[in-house]
DNA sequence: CGGCGATCGTTAGTGTACTAACAAGCCGCC
DNA sequence: GGCGGCTTGTTAGTACACTAACGATCGCCG
């Protein structure tokens, strides 16, 4: 695993108000993506991203929805939305058929394989929250949680 | 703007264990990271992405450094930082020499519009924390940064 | 009924973020 | 003094994350 890592640390001057990168809340939040992602790829492999794992969790809660409308349930815009649909249903994961009331629609559920993937799945994502929440006691997280959804 | 926005909000069920994906940090964590952007977008237009910028403030930090040592000082693979730095000597803002000491080396430093790039441009990045931070004062931000620190 | 705005999916293009493999150069240690 | 291991930078390949433009379809409203 030959990930970027934290950056250095660098000394810091509580007295200057200069501008410090390590500062910054988007560059620190960058670099916990960064963990996070690690975190995953080591949990479930190379066969499942984050974003595919989430398109595929939203499809078992729903049922079936379009292709659009599961783009807005992870929060990803249509044109990246495909690109996941496309691997998942490469995959034999996520199987599609045409909305028969409205032709531009294209309408998408787990098969029997993504439900198994789901299946077997959860206890790992689970696992993958915990590891990046890492030392935080359960009321830090919560904290966490709560602070990040106010920014969301 | 037309960003995929916030996931909707699902109704929260406190009572059971299920697994919520709304719930899990990760996927939290990328819909701040996507705010961040767009806010970060808005501020400097798209001549300059947030990656740029960390570069830029690095390079103007640390005065001249190798390639692969400005990537790990951004916490950026060598293969991304590489990228990065052909788009901002192609915009005339970085400048390259080699490292006479050392000939596998490629030594970076800021052009004088990079100097004035950073100039300008250290204002709006700290306005663009302020807009990412939000809502939140300063005792919450504080909070907030120190967790995150802690997950980096 | 007919037109017009909105939505659905697709495509092309740019930038970030990795992995894996490679050649070239550097350095320490036998 | 050379050899083997390390670092530096490059390339190719995959996956996200957007923007902008497009054609097709839908649905409302006059």
């Amino acid at each position: 695993m030959s990930s970027p890592g934290p950056a250095p640390q660098t000394e810091r001057d509580p007295a200057s108000g200069a501008y410090l990168l390590e500062d910054q809340v988007g560059f620190v939040l960058r670099q916990v993506q960064q963990r996070h992602t690690t975190i995953f790829a080591a949990a479930f492999g190379e066969d499942m991203t984050p974003l595919q794992w989430a398109a595929l969790a939203k499809l078992h809660d729903v049922g079936e929805c379009s292709q659009n409308q599961l783009g807005r349930l992870v929060a990803t815009d249509v044109a990246t939305i495909k690109g996941v649909v496309e691997r998942l249903v490469r995959r034999g994961l996520v199987e599609t058929r045409p909305d028969s009331s409205d032709r531009r629609r294209l309408l998408l559920r787990l098969s029997a394989g993504g439900h198994t993937a789901y299946a077997a799945g959860v206890g790992t994502a689970l696992a993958v929250t915990e590891a990046t929440f890492g030392p935080l006691v359960p009321a830090e997280r919560a904290q966490l949680l709560g602070l990040l959804d106010r920014l969301r």
